[in-house]
DNA sequence: ATGAAAGCGCTAACAG
DNA sequence: CTGTTAGCGCTTTCAT
């Protein structure tokens, strides 16, 4: 309960402050014997940095946040843990913004109201626009931007490439011999080209087009959001209106799942009568019933390229480069839901290359 | 950007640096005149508190620590998301340590290796033992436990009453017509009293007992981990060792989910063959097929709970009361995994009430 | 190899 | 009502 301090430890030691200083941080030109006298005093004292002193002199915290709409998603929540860990290996320790894809909070973030408590920032955004992110009161900090991309190259940039992930999704489908293949999870509102939904349904259409088939608009399932109960809800609308679809591409798992059980309420046999597909591989749709089948982004890889790509920017001795848009290697996991019971086993149909991170890494 | 000083806009304004910070922490005695130009000021030059001086200054950064095994469990991840908007509300952010349930990361974190930089934390241990707690290098913040507790009330703690919530899903089963109940989720390793599963195999014995059943060894199914995977291993190992168990009471919900996809697996009905219950309520299970029937905590009374409890710690105006041990409340939800398909309506059977805050020990 | 002193940006005394 | 000053605990020149 006390607190030690560098002078504190010095007095006792008999020395100075600064060679204290030295010893906690491992300098070479400390003397042997008056390193392990120091030593011996800064255990027995139990002493203990001062961070906030620390970060004060150094300018920079060793935190950084992670902004996303909300954990009880568990694709957001599985991604959180893969950056938590990434971030470890750099030094950094994470600290959580829930914006509930919020404008108004995803700005707060983007506004540094967190200023000169961290040191850099991940964000996967949902609301925020092109602008947001130049205005004059914009963060001051590094940004990497997760997911949906806007401002053409203004900052960082992590991704999947979603056209092409929706189109290997929905061919999986075709391959298959399904011909009514609906989406779940399309968002009309959101006009801006980017948008996580429009590149999805933008792949949608293109394996449709590929596949000699129509792009049909009643197969088309619209929601307010990413969840299973709007997942369920929207399949409910769809087949409700009379679309009789024999395959449903969603969005992402969290909404299939929720599709998935909704079928099960109507006796609706999956893959039998209806096939379902999603994207994200959330462990939750490994033991879903049926297993659900969908594409795989590689998670680890998105959150140590994003923390890599930040920790190079706070390195002051890295040069600053323009801001990067990297890929992230996905595969298509073929599961029950669009497979059956015979083929349980995973099957990975296909491979996306992934850009590799940049150069270096931290102790 | 640029880096704008208290003394930056002191001397663009014409006033001084006190005056320039009293403007901007409210305070009173500042000519309306004076205020509304130094105001101006600071908008324009996009003055940001340095975060880092003004913990330096005070003493306190406004940040906790969750300290939690795995985001990849949907409970912790659930919570964490409790957790994180409870302590906002408390002004207060949430930066994450994933453990690992490991001792030395456990260990670490209450040796407070985050010194200085975190107000206090918030726990959830796996494997620390009460006189971690109270060791020289032991954590001198306030720190409030999750779940397990140990160290007879050296520390706050919140938590539901396993042995009552256990008891109440083995009820439920009973009162179904079970017989052969089975658990999964025993970890014998662990002989600490107040394990979690420990305390969880209490709560089954003694409803069994109530019951007039007997409590066969055979029917206990040990698992290494509560997750998924290790639920349905854990099934598969219980049911070729020959048990013949008519209803599984699952340690958590996780392992619920993996006992639900094994079930399935072997053609087994849910709940015809097998009823299936768990503790948790993780919106997982809400959409399993079966919905799975659960013992739901009240998470976000939990994270309020233990929030509001660090947050009064930290408050230097607050009178500090010995350690309170506070339990949340629960409630049995019985779904389709035990009552089948008929019943899907969700049937809150029982609810326990929450020791609210207030002083005063329990037990 | 070690010490003395300055100062990171802020707020809390204490003056005026 | 506003200005001046002294640190919070640490690292970092600059001396020695």
């Amino acid at each position: 309960m006390v607190r030690v301090r560098l002078q504190d430890v010095a007095a006792r030691a008999g020395v100075s402050v600064k060679t204290v200083s030295n010893v906690v941080n491992g300098y070479r030109h400390v003397a042997p014997d008056t390193r392990a006298r120091v030593q011996l005093v800064l255990d027995e004292m139990g002493y203990r940095p001062n961070l906030a002193a620390r970060n004060l002199r150094a300018g920079r915290t060793g935190v950084i946040a992670l902004a996303l709409p909300d954990l009880d998603n568990p694709y957001f929540a599985e991604l959180t843990g893969s950056v938590v860990r990434a971030a470890e290996k750099h030094g950094l320790t994470v600290l959580v913004d829930q914006t509930e894809g919020l404008r108004d909070r995803e700005l707060e973030v983007v506004e540094g109201f967190r200023n000169h408590l961290i040191d850099g920032l991940v964000m996967s955004p949902m609301a925020l626009r092109a602008k947001d992110l130049t205005g004059r009161a914009a963060v001051d900090i590094p940004v990497v931007l997760l997911g949906e991309k806007f401002g053409a190259g203004a900052v960082d940039h992590v991704a999947i490439d979603n056209v092409a992930a929706a189109e290997a999704a929905t061919a999986h489908l075709v391959a298959l011999g399904r011909t009514r293949i609906a989406v779940v999870g399309d968002q009309p509102g959101s006009r801006r080209r980017s948008g996580v939904a429009h590149l999805r349904r933008q792949g949608w259409e293109r394996a449709l087009t590929a596949a000699g088939l129509d792009v049909d608009e009643r197969l088309v399932a619209p929601v307010p959001a990413f969840d299973r109960q709007h997942g369920a809800a929207a399949v409910a609308a769809l087949l409700d209106d009379g679309a009789r679809p024999d395959a449903l591409f969603c969005f992402n798992d969290t909404l299939a799942i929720g599709a998935l059980r909704l079928l099960a309420d109507r006796g609706i046999d999956v893959p039998g009568d209806v096939a379902v597909i999603g994207i994200d591989d959330v462990a939750e749709g490994r033991f879903a019933v049926p297993t659900l089948s969908t594409v795989a982004p590689d998670k680890a890889g998105i959150a140590r390229t994003a923390v890599a790509m930040l920790a190079e920017r706070l390195d002051p001795a890295s040069e600053q480069r323009p801001p990067r848009d990297v890929r992230a290697g996905f595969e298509l996991v073929a599961r029950e839901s669009t497979l059956g019971r015979s083929a349980s086993a995973v099957s990975a149909v296909r491979a996306a290359a992934a850009v590799p991170p940049p150069r270096g890494t931290a102790r």
